[in-house]
Order: structure tokens, then sequence, then C-alpha cells
DNA sequence: GTGAAAGCGCTAACAC
DNA sequence: GTGTTAGCGCTTTCAC
């Protein structure tokens, strides 16, 4: 037998006003003369009143709740940027409803349906890449979208990024100046534009103004995985290459110990740079240099646009590239 | 102008059947004729008819959705528990609310009152410790709540961990014995129950075992950070510690790389077993021995547990304790 | 400054 | 097997 849920109904009869009253004491209307503010917000307190978001949510047409999609809240480099998400969302009001996606294709239409049935207000979507039903998924819902980390080259929707080219062409720059003739570029999936295209494309200019030549046996693909980094050694080195810019953390980790446990020295005789400056750049012995992103920022501005969007405010930008810087540490020469 | 929300009543118009019908189907009510439900589903795919989950909340009284409130989603102990609690609530087509604390009182309250108003179906908690006043909020809400990878020390509501007085008994045994007389305990705040309660009390458990005497200096308070264990170097050397039991993979990584740089060798001079079996302890040189916690699984059976208190089924044991198992590494002797 | 009343889109008896 | 009809708890015109 449940406890009588009270309701708005209950606080304005005990209150002697209308329902609309207390909506308006509820949701801090000013039109409220502060004697009856009082009144209700007594009887409020005495009845332990608590509003019901779902009626609220039913009755605005808005549920101040955002879905957010991610590959693997188990992955640093997403939960960064979830948190930020999460942050900023909570200082505007909103809950997030988080939902693993597994980059599945099936999996992820289905996630997106449900918060889209759960009439979120808007969606960030976090992933390698943006499917082209995904994308459908998007128009078919009217509701703003907002990519954080990830890259849509199309630029349909609103997105949070760095500049990935250039980021990657200014450390595969580095470690051509610091004289390496033969630089790697280890990769996840190469279908995934932001590898295949944007930062492929950084290492091929940092070739092209070194005036080297690009060498197809010097791109890995391979997974996003410590594993699949610590298997590179063998084939890092019957292809020559003295130095690798690597586009994931754990990877990176994983070729370096790869790397040292088959007794080849870093940084003297192979260099790394990674990509993303987790904390783990920092706990392993050399320490790895590396690109740094504002993870926490790209999450917490996208969340900032979405709410914009949400608001139908004027959006000067919606395609917006935040500054990256590069930490140098002990997997490179000074 | 929105283009006019399509509602089941459009629906049941244009199949010129009741909304009771159309809901049926949607529902996947058996009670329905094939020749009508096909009737039906076709004009909801004509009409792209998406049923709204808000509403269905308020007329049925359940969201489908449970709130998770998580420290901070980017550690990696406690987003392998969220891992797992998504998975399993997915399956069991729930959506998760999640919001992280910071395990900040007020904040916490706050978070948790968004999350009931918003008729939340259950809830999971993480966390170091459960403050009275959130004790409270959970017994406000009559909402079933169940503690992930966190201890209630009176058990009111239902949980799953491992034993960890067991388990740090086990590994600070394994450490006397293999020859140290000085074992420090390296934990976070003392103040958890899990840490100054089970933990410690294990750890006094395999002293006395071993006829060791309970020595004060070697039990060493710190923040939960990789920095903070950096700094514990010289501390432990001034205790004279030989080994060290510590709660929190960063922690130990911390507290290894800072013996390290100061030339102390691990494991030769210094031995470490750390207590969550993360990633981490794989990545650095030497690798961590650990306890390992069944993370994953911790979230899963949680949120299976509260699958089975959402449906009022019958309960035999509400505060579950998983095995645990130790990885033995390069960081103790083997 | 306050109230009356019409929904929001759906479920859940209950009747037929 | 299908339809009717109340609500669910709140917001939001529109009057006054």
């Amino acid at each position: 037998m449940d406890k009588q849920t009270i309701t708005i109904y209950d606080v304005a009869r005990e209150a002697n006003v209308s329902m609309a009253t207390v909506s308006r004491v509820v949701n801090g209307n000013p039109n409220v003369k502060p004697a009856t503010r009082q009144k209700v917000l007594k009887v409020i307190e005495e009845l332990d009143y608590r509003p019901n978001a779902v009626a609220r949510g039913l009755a605005s047409k808005k549920t101040t709740t955002v879905g957010v999609i991610i590959p693997d809240v188990t992955n640093i480099y997403f939960s960064s940027l979830a948190r930020g998400i999460d942050d900023v969302a909570t200082m505007y009001k909103y809950n997030i409803i988080l939902a693993n996606s597994e980059e599945n294709g099936p999996k992820e239409i289905q996630v997106l349906n449900s918060l889209f049935a759960k009439q979120v207000d808007g969606l960030i979507y976090m992933g390698h890449t943006l499917s082209d039903e995904v994308r459908a998924e998007f128009s078919r819902a009217k509701t703003p979208v907002v990519l954080a980390g990830t890259i849509d080259p199309d630029e349909q929707v609103g997105s949070v990024n760095i500049d990935y080219t250039e980021a990657s062409r200014h450390v595969v720059d580095k470690l051509i100046k610091d004289g390496n003739q033969k630089v790697a570029f280890i990769s996840g999936d190469l279908n995934y534009p932001i590898n295949g295209k944007y930062r492929l494309e950084g290492y091929k200019q940092a070739l092209k103004a070194n005036k080297l030549p690009f060498d197809d046996s010097l791109v890995f693909e391979t997974d996003y995985s410590y594993k699949a980094g610590e298997a590179l050694w063998s084939q890092l080195q019957a292809a020559g290459a003295t130095a690798a810019y690597v586009i994931d953390d754990e990877l990176a980790v994983g070729v370096m110990n790869g790397m040292i446990d088959h007794g080849i020295k870093v940084p003297e005789e192979f260099q790394i740079i990674t990509s993303n400056n987790t904390i783990l750049t920092e706990m392993v012995r050399p320490k790895i240099t590396s690109i740094s992103q504002p993870l926490y920022d790209i999450g917490a501005v996208a969340m900032r646009l979405l709410t914009k969007m949400m608001n139908k405010e004027e959006i000067d930008e919606k395609t917006i590239l935040l500054p990256y810087d590069m930490v140098q540490r002990e997997s490179t020469k000074a």
C-alpha cells in the first residue's frame, strides 16, 4: 500500500490557493504575492511535497534531460569528455541519460530510439565515426545534437573538437626535425575520418614539408588497445621506424612497453608521441610526450553549445575547434 | 512551427481501432487479432509514430529509468562498475541517468532529489561511504536502492561487494610470508568504513596470525591519487617498510614510481600489492601484483539485484559478496 | 495577483 | 478481441 503520493493538488487545497499558484511558486514565477508564497512554501514543507518531473515533462514538453551516447565509459578519453558534459549539464539543471553504444550499429540505433522516446531535450554524441543510419536518426528527431570529440565531415550538426590535422602535423614535424627519417603513423581504424582523413593528412603534410616520401609500410592500422600496441614492436622494427606518432594513449603505452620489453631503448632508439595526454602518460616510465587535448573542456563546451541550441539562442558558430598543446616528456628528445 | 507530433490517437483514427488497441500492439499484448495487429503496425509505419515514454511513465508510474550515482566517471574503478550496470540495464530495457556526486554532501543530496523527482524506478549508489543524509533520502523515497562496490555497515539496502577484510588479510599475509616484517598499509580516508574498518581489520588479522605487532607508523592515510603516492617514498623509508598493501591502483603506481625514481628497487627492495587490478597494473613496469575484483560483475550483479527489487520479486539475499582473486605479477616475489 | 479549466500522450480498469 | 473512459500530476492560456 503506497503511502498516497501527495500532489500539487493537495498542496493547493491545504494552502487555500489554486494549483496554478502552487505551480508558480514551485517554478519561481515572480507573479505571486510574498505572503501567498510563504503560505504555499509552508504547506509544501509540511506535506513534504515533491514535484513530479515526469508530469511536468508531459505538460511542458521539456524534460531537462539530455541523452549522451558514449562508446565505452570505461575508456578514459571518453569518460573525460563525459565528465565535462555532466558538470555543465548539472550547472544548467539538466540530467544526463548515459548510454554505451559500443559503436555497434544496431545497438546504437536502438539506444538512440530509446533516448528520443524518453523525449530528451538534446543529445550529445561521442564516437569515432558517424554512420549514415545514425545521421538519419538525428534528422528524424528534431532534437538538437552536438558531437563531442567526434568528427562529422559534413558539419551538419554542432560539434566540438581540436584541429586533429594540425596537431598531427605538428608532432610529426617535431619527430622529423629531431632526426627521424622514418616516422610510423600508428592508428586505429583508418575508416574513421578522424584517423584516415584528418590525422593521416597531418602526417602527410609534415612529411611533405620536410621533403620526405610517404611510405605505406609505415602506416599501421590496429585496435585501440594495450595488447595491440604491445604486439607491434617487430613490425615497427622490420619497417625501420625510429619513431612513431600514436593516436591513442593505451595503444602508445603498449607500443612503448613492447619496444622496451624487447630491448629497444626509448627515447634513445625509438621515440613516441601520443595523442590524448591522459594520466597514463605520466604513470609509465619513460613518461610519454603527448598532444594535450582539453578533453574536459571539449565535453563542457559541447554541453554549453547544446544548452544554447535547446534554448533556441543565436549560435555564431556551431563547429568549434578548441586549442591543443604539446607536452614534452621523456619519450622524445628535448 | 513544429510538425505536429503524431500520437497514439492519430494511429487509432487512421487504423480504425481504439487507442487501447494501439497501446496493446505497441506493448506486445497478445490479446490482439493478428489481422488487427498488422493493420495497426502498418499505420504506425506510415505515420512514423513513436511512443512517448514520458506520457507512458506518467500513466503507468514506471519510467524504466534508473538513477546511478557515481563519485567520478573518470575513475576507472567506478567506470568499470558503471559499465556492468549499464550493460545489464540495457538488457532489461532500462536506461541509466548517470550523475557525478564528487562525494560532496550537498551536491549528492541535490542530485538524489533530482533523480527521485524524475521518478526513477530504482537507484544504484556508488561511493566510498554512505552518509546519514544520503541514507535518509533513501528511506524518504520508497524507491529500491542497491549499493555497488560500496559498504553500508548497517546492511539496510541491497549491496554487492567483495569481502574486503578477507582480501586484505590474504595479501598482507602473503607479503609477510614472503619475508617482510614491516608491511605498510597505504589507504585513502580511514573514515571510510571500507578502509578504516574492513581493510584495516584484514591487515591487523594478518599481522596477528603471524605474531607481528601492529605499528601505527606503518599506516598511511592519503589521497586517492597518483601524486599522493609518488610523494610517500621518504616516509615509507623512514618507517622502515619493505612492502606495502595499497588500496587503489593509481595510488599504488604513484608509490611504486616514487620508490623507483629514488633508486629503490621493486620488488627486490620493496614489494607492492594493490587492490583493483585495473589495466594500469599491466601497463607499468614492473607490473603490479593485485587483488582482482570482478568490477564489471559487481556492477552487473548490482543492477540485476535491482531489477528483482523493482519487480518485487523474492530476494534470497540482498547483501552479496562476490569472489575475489589475486594476480601475481612483478612487484612481489613469486 | 490568482483561479478555472483544458490538455500533454498514454495506460489500465472495465464493459461489451 | 476490442472499445470507453478515467485518470497520471503538472503547465499554461485565458479570464478576472
